[in-house]
DNA sequence: CAATATATGGAATCATCATTCCGTTTGTCA
DNA sequence: TGACAAACGGAATGATGATTCCATATATTG
């Protein structure tokens, strides 16, 4: 039935502010449903997970793909992307948590795939031209994001004096990926 | 009496294997004492915790103390200390969490307090020195290395077919430390 | 409309942990 | 050595949260 829909809302709202440990009262409460009516559309509380999870890599190779498509040059592209996706992330503290603590079930997932191949190619790109470090890889790109989810998950926490910036850590990263 | 010792080595290795969700069970397991035990000397787990934070940190402060008097630029000796921190702190799993997630109590320790105003000074150095960007703060060493706890972290615990590694991620993000 | 199948709400169940309590053991001192 | 105190061990308690169950409500079908 339709509640299927609103679960699925309300988790994606819930793990947005909560972050991933937002129990699924909460988000049954959200959905205006018993938790009883979330377990009969979601099996466990990953599989809901997983649904979002998915659904925000899509959008995520979207961002790349056009990135790649429009950026004027092989460096410009590989910025855009990952400031974009990053910008995307940022607001959702759920999914910096994803990207900071991959799950197993993230390398599998299609999206996650092409969102690989897609930065495959925009560092390959980066690198004969010579924009990007000679030693670069496509490993480099989900290491970057794997620590600017923590940044940003961190920082929207609020923790801490330390100084966590998810942009000024971007910035440095960038570049330490370009070539000198 | 000196089971508190033993508590406190159990603790430490508990965390180092487990991360910091080891339990307390576990905890006095190894030690080959009882819960009670472990309570008796220490109020709750966190300040079991608080105990080997500190305990580590004060280590920290050695190295990056002995990095400032022995390198021979001052980026050098940035380098030495990053290099150094982490190597000492990659083995324990539990100390990488923290890095990765800092509690509030670590930035008012006494040794965290220490360990910024000497990277504080490294990274002026660097900065006067043209050796290190120039719009570099303090702020960007326990930026790098909660970057690097959570690399280290995850690369421990073998995380996903994403090629983690702390090594390659230091490499990077001191590269983007360092001026162009 | 009655009978059957499907969806729902939310209380009850289960598991996991930190923390507390108390009967027992070990150590000290006179 | 006997009595008191400090240190123990580990079962019991309390809290939190995912997951299960089932009585009830809603939709379907003949």
């Amino acid at each position: 039935m339709r509640n299927r829909a609103s679960v699925l809302d309300a988790a994606r709202a819930a793990f947005a502010e909560e972050g991933l440990d937002a129990d699924v009262a909460s988000i049954a409460e959200r959905a205006g449903v018993g938790v009883g009516t979330v377990y009969r559309h979601f099996p466990t509380k990953e599989a809901l997970l997983a649904a979002l999870i998915s659904d925000h890599f899509e959008r995520l190779v979207e961002i790349a793909e056009r990135a790649e498509a429009e950026g004027s040059s092989p460096w410009e592209a590989l910025e855009q992307m990952v400031w974009n996706c990053a910008r995307r992330s940022a607001e959702d503290h759920g999914l910096c948590e994803i990207l900071s603590q991959p799950p197993p079930l993230l390398g599998t997932m299609p999206a996650s795939l092409r969102l690989r191949e897609v930065s495959g190619r925009m560092v390959a790109a980066g690198v004969a031209d010579g924009s990007v470090r000679a030693d670069a890889t496509v490993a480099d790109i989900p290491m970057m994001m794997c620590g600017f989810g923590k940044m940003a998950a961190l920082q929207r926490r609020g923790v801490g004096p330390l100084g966590l910036d998810w942009k000024r850590y971007l910035t440095i990263m960038l570049d330490g990926l370009r070539a000198r």
